[in-house]
Parts: C-alpha cells; structure tokens; sequence
DNA sequence: TTATTATGTTGACACTGTAAACATAATAGG
DNA sequence: CCTATTATGTTTACAGTGTCAACATAATAA
C-alpha cells in the first residue's frame, strides 16, 4: 500500500462512485463506461480489470441503491417497534420519499432490464431477508396474524402484500418521474393516503 | 403510385411495424436503427428521410401504444355506461391487463426516458382528454360526484387520483416485471383486489 | 532474487447514431 | 412534352460505444 503512486489505489470503488454521479448528471441512456472511466482519469479498459463488462458495473452501483433502500424500509419499521399497523404506513411513506429523493435509483432497482438480474443475484447472495418485497411481506404477515385475533381482514395475504406493494410503487413511479401532477406537497399527498385513511372505498 | 418498383411504398409504417416488433423481440437496451432498416430491406440512412433521429421512430412506435393503451381503457368505460364505480374497477383491471399482456409498451410508456416527451408531445397535439392520466381522473370524478350525494368518501380529489392511480400502475409494473411472484393466476388476484374489496384497511 | 499475479495501457474490431454528398424516382409548372 | 423541384433512396465518412488481445509494470509470493 504505497501512499499515492500505486496503480491507482482502490480503482473499484471509485468507478462505482463516479458511476453514480454519471448516471444521475447524464441519465441512463448517456451513461458510458469510457466516460466513467475518463472521469477517473484512467484508460478506457481498466475498468476491465474490476469488472466483467458495463453491466457488470451498472449493477454494483445497482446493489449499493439496494442495500441503502432496503436500509431505509428497516428504518421505518423500527420507527414503530410495537406497532404493526404504524410500521406499514411508516414503510410505505419511506417507500416513496426514498425514490421521490433519489429518482435514478428507480431505473437502477425496478425499470432497468438489469432488475431483474439484480433480484436474482441477490437471491442467491444474499438471505432473500434482504429484498425490500420481503421486508414488506413481513410487515403485512405481521398485521395479518394481529387482524386475524379481532375480525378477519383479508383472507388473503397474497392479495394483501400485492396492493400495499403496488399502492406505494405506483405512487413513487408516478411522483418520481413526474407523471402525476399536483400543484401542492406530493409527500404529504402521500402521507394523507396511507395515514388519513383516504380509502378507495370502492 | 407504380405498383410495386416504388421506392419502398410505404416505408414509414413499415419501419414503425418492424421497429415494435424488434422492440418487442431484442428489447429497449438492443434495439437499434440500423437493425430496423436491415428488417425493411433499406440502407440504414433510409430512416432519416421519415424520422428525424432514433428517439424520433420510438416516440412514433411509443404514440401508437399511447393510443391503444387509451382506447384500452376507454373500452372498460364503455363497458359499464351507467354505474361509474365499476367503471373504475373495470378500467383498473383493464389497465393491468394491457400491461401484462404487452410488457414492451410498459417501458415505452412509462418507463422510458421519453416517457415524459411524449407525454408533453401528447399535450400538445392531442386534446388532453386523450391521456390515460385524464380519462382516469374523469372516473374518479364522477365516482367522488357520486358520493358527495351520499355520504362524503374523501374529501380530496387529488388523494384518491393519486392512490387509484398508483394502485394500478404499480400492481401492473410489478406483474409484468416480474417482480412479484406468486404461484396463480395474477390477473385473477388483480381482480380479486379490486372488485372482492380486498381494501387495505389499515 | 525470481516467478507470478494484479492492475494498468495501447491498439484494434464491430457496431452504433448521424451528417454530407450524391442518385434517382415522382410530381409540378411551363 | 419537357424541365425544375421535391421526395426518397444510397454511399461514404466520422465520432462514440463495448469489448477483446497484446503488452507493460507494480505488488506480492516462492
């Protein structure tokens, strides 16, 4: 570990720190691997050397966005340790803020074609604990076996991880990439949803 | 006219035929000009005479999506002429179904970057009665007209557009992207969600 | 000290979008 | 009917892309 003159000291990291920025400033279509590596002031292929190809790259950067949105659903829910109920609305508002904050990371964990390869990697890295849909599942499992002791709510637990899930994707979509237009505070739109019992009511 | 020694006839149609068709077989990522031209039997300049740039045949192939996604949805109105809730369930269920059944349009559409240009292209040309966003909104409108008559639902328009809305739109990205798995049929859980009053009562 | 490995560079290749110059078919004006 | 104009094609060229092969050198292991 020379102090400054070896090779380039820790190349990895950087390219994917700089990839991130590159990808937010430029968005996705722009985004470059030669620019990335330009931007670390290294040649064109050394990022050959950290890894296999760009999407191999595009998809570290994609799991470092997971990690951090997983982190922030786990926020959410020890926001409200004895309270279940709390605990889902709690997770669908961080749901959305993270993605209304951080609106590249969307295409990076959901609307990219590396999703899904990013899904099944983690599938098989990690304990599958640490995909944000499980964390949700359990919240709602939670809430489920609390409901079933009073009056049942949903026979269906698959019908219920589905709408809670969609409800707040949707929303973050929507919001995140502008589609939905509102002349007033979008988070506290969302927070009146899932907390003021604006139902659908159908 | 000459029959068949024309230049090429038709060539716009066909390039924005073949283009979703490639679309649709390579996807978005490998999707490329050269290979719509190569599909049309022409050089690959040829393009450049009908459309303006790249974007410029995928905002065309996107426009035709546009319009079948709507009338999608205007069917589903029409479905139902004089009870406007289930209007709105039926245009739900629609909704996920369009996409289920065409997963390429949902990138075109929604997930793109030009998303927004041809939603801004299509506020321009079309009356905007012709996005999806407005013929929803009408829905609701009529369903909250509805109400008010009874006892009040929700006091905020804006809440329920973005809530049914992205109800919707998430369950239909997360079926058709696979990203939630379930071992049914997900349009028959979709169905359930909306019209069995699986509601998330929270 | 020497062999091996990790990490970099240069150069090449096929592919991409796109612009310029040119060619020819269809059409309009006289 | 002849000619000028326009619409629609092709060829060629260029810069930018991902990626591979060959080579160079720094760090490390034997």
């Amino acid at each position: 570990m020379s102090n400054e003159t070896y090779h380039h000291e820790n190349l990895k990291a950087e390219l994917i720190k700089k990839g991130l920025t590159l990808l937010d400033e430029e968005g996705y279509e722009n985004f470059s691997l030669r620019k990335v590596a330009k931007a670390c002031g290294v040649s064109h292929t050394a990022p050959y050397r950290h890894f296999n190809s760009k999407d191999d790259l595009i998809m570290a950067i994609a799991i470092e966005a997971h990690h951090k949105f997983n982190q922030c659903l786990e926020e959410a829910v020890n926001k409200y340790p004895n309270d279940n109920k709390s605990q889902l609305k709690e997770m669908g508002y961080s749901y959305v803020k993270f993605f209304v904050d951080n609106p590249e990371y969307l295409r990076l964990l959901f609307l990219s074609d590396f999703a899904n390869k990013i899904k099944k990697m983690n599938d098989e890295t990690f304990c599958s604990g640490e995909q944000p849909f499980n964390t949700f599942y359990k919240a709602i499992e939670r809430c489920q076996s609390e409901n079933q002791n009073g009056e049942a709510d949903s026979d269906d637990l698959n019908a219920m991880a589905l709408s809670c899930w969609g409800l707040v994707h949707g929303m973050a979509i929507l919001i995140a990439k502008k589609d939905f237009s509102y002349e007033g505070d979008y988070l506290e739109l969302v927070r009146k949803i899932l907390w003021g019992g604006t139902s659908l009511n159908l």
